[in-house]
DNA sequence: TCGTTTGTTGGCTTATTTGCCAAATAGCAA
DNA sequence: TTGCTATTTGGCAAATAAGCCAACAAACGA
């Protein structure tokens, strides 16, 4: 969240195909190429998706020789229940939520 | 999530400005038209949200004559949080996991 | 250096989403 | 019925998103 805002990240969720690489992450890390051969779709296509997933801060990258490894960011997650809590939770102060939250 | 598929819920919760109108529903039920009021959008639009929301099950709706009073779903809430937790969540017996969840 | 492997970027097409306005529907009351 | 209020639906334009292919860039080994 935070620079990023909720909106990037809801928006990176809302693919299949982005929550099934973030899936596919928690059992560890995986090359771009690795990840790329598990869905029927270009290498490229898989890469817009990775920039979503980057630029929402759900994947952390690392370059190593000439591929790119990808590990889930798993602290977003609690970004994300805050959200959601934010979203479905009992209503707060009002000054304590925050307005950009949205 | 259910019969609708997580797909539905985040995408539902991808928007702003339904995100808005979910935190507006925590104050307790509201109608179509005093939601409406609150953003600067046409009440056609709205409209169009409120059928996103519906269809994602994250509002009860129950007609009250001429108007139509909108509720917060907030089980919906749980299954949200486990959709996230089988994203971030450590890996468990593939079993164990919804296939069709994704 | 040359060629190979690995990933990303640019350009394009198609599909989806969001918004508006105008028209239609539904309930209620005169 | 007619009229009034409240909300949804249909049609359309503009913006976004997802996909592909082709080209480019970076790192490595021969």
């Amino acid at each position: 969240m935070r620079l990023n805002g909720v909106d990037t990240v809801f928006r990176a969720l809302a693919d299949p195909t982005r929550r099934a690489i973030l899936r596919e992450l928690r059992g560890g890390e995986r090359t771009a190429g690795e990840l790329a051969q598990l869905f029927p779709l270009t290498k490229s296509t898989l890469s817009g998706h990775f920039a979503v997933l980057k630029a929402a801060e759900l994947v952390w990258t690392e370059k190593r020789g000439t591929q790119v490894i990808y590990r889930l960011n798993t602290t977003v997650f609690q970004e994300v229940v805050a959200g959601l809590l934010d979203l479905f939770g009992p209503v707060e102060k009002e000054a304590a939520r925050d307005p950009e939250a949205g």
